[in-house]
DNA sequence: TGTTGTGAATCTCTTCACAGCT
DNA sequence: AGCTGTGAAGAGATTCACAACA
């Protein structure tokens, strides 16, 4: 909207965006302790600034990802650049083919060198890319090494101690759901619209 | 557990595996209509069959991914022989360079053959891994085609008319909830545990 | 003792509905 | 008329807690 000069904005256009409620809209901006118009609605870049502050660490997050097969390098290629907020510093795999390669302008590093390079690099986000097998081993080591938040693509769940976050996405599951749900006739539709 | 040669399981077994309560499990399973034994717990065989035929198609799942990204043939790769429920038949994309491949067994198709595969083949299901741009355009056209449900790994929310299942996975957002809760101190766990 | 099956309680998120304002 | 802010209700999902049983 900022793109477009539109200063103002409603909750039912925001809602429409994001396929939610427009109450659930409001309800969420309130949260952010931001007062509306009825006559204009939501001030932009009063929005923008607001969940900036409330998301973004200002000096970024620094990210390690673990697993350079297929799935860890399109999150690489994604994340290369994008999002200045969210940046990927180290890369780790035990392909010996693989280390010391530079991805998308971030080092590949050996499995043994993780928990050093954490501690140097001062990491504290990790995404896990490795096979199931070995999820819950490299969640550990990551953990070791001073983790605080993990986002998980092996299709496994994971332990972590309390204080660390995780969150997992298993696409293996998703895929399950919609073949379910599919099947269904008259399957819901997801997205409830206002 | 079968491969254990374990023919009985409790519901807390079942539960620290899952990384949820003893409690879920035995309602989830009592919602199978299984009634298990307070002295040997639930029977292995009968659980893997009657999920089995709550979730599975018995003819399986004929799938279609769009977008052969980085992240498409991770997946191509990833479900390649090992889900014979769920198959991924057929794959598209605009990359004329990739139009006619074949990836994993799986013939890259043109965008303009899309109607046409989806039909011939009897494609219910549909994987979108396209740039967030052009999801909704390639949502819209797998609709059109007949598909039942989609699963979108787009960063965009998409609408599909009612009677067909959307499930969205946003690595990016899955991603930045990560990094918010690890910077909150005492970052709360997300698994439960007994 | 230890487990299941389940009614009831709890928790959390979402939505309704409407007063208040312009 | 059309929007926001929000108390209250609603809808689900999860968990508790305990009777029943071996």
């Amino acid at each position: 909207m900022r793109s477009r000069e539109i200063t103002h904005v409603y909750s039912h256009q925001l809602a429409a965006a994001a396929r939610v409620k427009a109450s659930q809209v409001r309800r969420d901006i309130m949260s952010l302790g931001i007062e509306g118009s009825p006559v204009r609605g939501y001030h932009c870049e009063e929005l923008i600034a607001s969940i900036r502050e409330v998301l973004d660490n200002p000096e970024g997050e620094r990210v390690a990802l673990v697993g350079l097969g297929n799935l860890g390098r399109a999150i690489m290629t994604y994340f290369a650049g994008r999002r200045p907020k969210l940046r990927i510093v180290a890369a780790f795999d035990v392909d010996p083919a693989k280390v010391d390669r530079v991805y998308h302008g971030v080092r590949c590093h050996s499995d043994a060198e993780l928990p050093a390079v954490i501690r140097e690099q001062n990491i504290r986000v990790g995404i896990i890319t490795v096979p199931a097998t070995v999820a819950q081993e490299v969640a550990d080591r990551l953990v070791a090494a001073g983790l605080r938040g993990i986002l998980n693509l092996a299709p496994r769940p994971l332990s972590v101690p309390e204080g660390v976050y995780i969150e997992s996405l298993d696409v293996t599951a998703a895929l399950e759901k919609v073949a379910y749900f599919s099947r269904q006739e008259g399957a819901r539709e997801e997205t409830p619209l206002d």
